[in-house]
DNA sequence: GTTCATCTCCTAATTCATTCGTAGATTAAA
DNA sequence: TTTAATCTACGAATGAATTAGGAGATGAAC
């Protein structure tokens, strides 16, 4: 069978998790990184990564001295977003309201947070 | 490295996909489950992704005739709650309220719409 | 009964995600 | 200047997900 070539929206585990590192850091060598992940990976596997991540479009690098520098070019907003709609599109029929009711029905928030939000929500819509 | 051997809750896209099938229309063959997927999937290949759910426990099957049926083991409310539980925990750092707040961002959902859920959960909670 | 379709089992290829090692360059330290 | 540390490039191994072909059994159609 052929090969598809999509250009995936959604950051695998590792990426994601890379990707938070230099999102709350800001721009990062390699060397930086390692150190902030849970989990303990070899340098050369978050080289890697960072790499694949370079290849993806998801950040861009700057020489800087003899090591290069990552900076996140996708925004956590986005990522986000993507990670949202892909689990709602895929999961939920791209239906958000039954991504929440799920949530109320697994008791991952409860009607009292849920009033609370949507008051604070149409709060900050009046201004 | 050594394999890690985690028995993972949250379902492949494929295996999602052909769980929804189950889901929907009860115990299937795999020739009964094959047209009704998106994509244009070989038997055999469906074949052996219920082979996989087999093993992951997700399913169970039982004879019928020449054939097996596949019946779904894992609930999809259950499986939709791991999915939610798995995103909000990588990438919302465990908060459920930071994926809403997202959703309304991202304006998968309205200020009106979380309110009116809102009330709707409130009112069902009372009885 | 021969042919055809269906179904299971076994096998295998491909791609992607994750994991590092080694080699070589370059800089810093002694 | 030799040595040690650091960094990049390249390659590669592993495992999981996805994809499917072929052999053989068996039931249906003629």
């Amino acid at each position: 069978m052929p090969a598809r070539n999509k250009v995936k929206r959604t950051l695998t585990p590792l990426e994601l998790e890379i990707m938070q590192v230099l999102w709350e850091n800001g721009a990062s060598t390699v060397t930086e990184v390692v150190p902030k992940l849970k989990a303990e990976l070899a340098y050369t596997t978050v080289q890697t990564m960072l790499m694949v991540l370079l290849r993806k479009g998801k950040v861009k690098r700057t020489q800087d001295g003899r090591a290069f520098r990552y900076r996140p070019v996708v925004s956590r907003e986005r990522a986000s977003g993507n990670a949202v709609e892909d689990l709602v599109r895929r999961m939920f029929g791209g239906s958000p309201e039954a991504l929440l009711m799920a949530m109320v029905d697994t008791r991952q928030i409860t009607a009292q947070e849920l009033e609370r939000l949507a008051k604070k929500v149409a709060a900050a819509e009046q201004q």
